[in-house]
DNA sequence: ACCTTTTTGCGACTCAATTGCATCTGCGGC
DNA sequence: GCCGCAGATGCAATTGAGTCGCAAAAAGGT
C-alpha cells in the first residue's frame, strides 16, 4: 500500500457517487481500503484495516464487498485457501461502473499472481492472456481466469 | 462416467501398489471412484458414490483425497463455491507417481473448464495453455492454472 | 423535517474442512 | 501362518468463511 487509507476517502466517495447508488460510511471505508492496497485483500484483511478507525460489522464488509463486485468496481479472486480476495478493477477510481447491471455478458479475462511464500495476490492487468485454447466441440467460453503461482520480487 | 466403479477396482489397486505406499480399502475405493469419472469430483461426490457399497468416513475421504494429491496421482481444483474438486492427473492409471515427493518443482500448467449451468468441471489436458505472460521483473513462475467458465456441450 | 427504500448490525446458522485421539490394519519380518 | 508396529481409519468435536432473517438505523428525494 503506497498511499494511506485516509487519503483515499475522497476518491472513494467520488467513485461511489458516480454509481448513482447510496454512499454509505461502510462503503466508503471498504472502498478506500481497497484503493489503498496494491494487492488483493480478503474480507478479513479489509475488516482488520477498517477496524482501526471504524466499527463495521463483519457481515457488512461481506455485503459491501459483494456489492462492489456487483456494480463492477471490484472483482473477486478465489484463493487456494478457499478464501475470496477482492481487488479493484483497473481504473475503477476513474470510471464509473455501468449502472446496476449485475451480470456481465462480455467474456472477461483476468490474470492473477499469487506468491507461494508471502501469499499475496496481485493483479496482472498488463498481461492480456492470449492463449490458444481449443475447447471440445460444443463448449463456449464466457470467462477466463489465469492464476499464476510463484515467487514475487520481495520474497525472492 | 463411462465405466462402472467396480471395473476400476483392479486398476486402482495396481496404481496404488505402484506407489509403494499402503493399499487400503478406502484408498482403493476413492481412486476407483475417480477413475470412473470423467469430471472433477468434490469430496462429497466421492463419498456419495462410495457409500452405495462401503462405509467410509467423511474424514477418511478427505484424507485419502489429499494423500492422492500428495503422491501425485490426483490434483485439486478450487471451485467457485469454495469446494475442492479432485481429478486424476493425466495417465495417472498408467504411470506410477514419483515416489513420495510431496512437492513438485516443475512448472505445471493445468487448464480446467467449469460449466455455468451444470457446474461440472472438466480437465482440458489437450489444451497446453501457451500464453504470453510477462510477469513484473523479479517474479518467477512455478505453476499456472487456467480456469475457463462457459457452457458445456450438454447444457448448450 | 418527513417518508420510503435501502443498509446495517446482530445473532444464529450452514457447511466444507481440520484436528485430536483412540482403535484398527496393512504388510514386512519372523 | 502369526506378530508387531508404523501408518491409516473412525469418531466427535472444532474451526472458520460465508449466509440468513429480522429489527433498527441511515440515505436521499420531496
Amino acid at each position: 500500500m503506497k498511499l494511506a487509507y485516509l487519503e483515499k476517502i475522497p476518491q472513494a466517495q467520488a467513485t461511489l457517487r458516480a454509481t448513482g447508488e447510496r454512499v454509505t460510511e461502510p462503503r466508503v471505508a471498504v472502498l478506500a481500503t481497497l484503493l489503498s492496497s496494491d494487492h488483493a485483500m480478503s474480507h478479513l484483511d479489509v475488516a482488520a484495516m477498517i477496524a482501526t478507525r471504524h466499527t463495521i460489522d463483519r457481515v457488512t464488509v461481506y455485503r459491501v464487498l459483494d456489492w462492489l463486485v456487483g456494480v463492477g468496481i471490484a472483482h473477486r479472486i478465489a484463493g487456494d485457501d478457499r478464501v475470496w480476495r477482492f481487488m479493484l478493477n483497473t481504473q475503477a477510481g476513474a470510471q464509473a461502473a455501468g449502472k446496476n447491471s449485475a451480470h456481465h455478458a462480455q467474456s472477461h479475462a483476468h490474470a492473477h499472481f499469487t506468491c507461494n511464500t508471502c501469499g499475496q495476490t496481485f493483479c496482472l492487468d498488463k498481461v492480456q492472456p492470449k492463449m490458444n485454447v481449443k475447447l471440445p466441440t460444443g463448449f463456449s467460453t464466457t470467462e477466463v481466469d489465469l492464476k499464476i503461482r510463484g515467487l514475487c520480487a520481495e520474497c525472492k
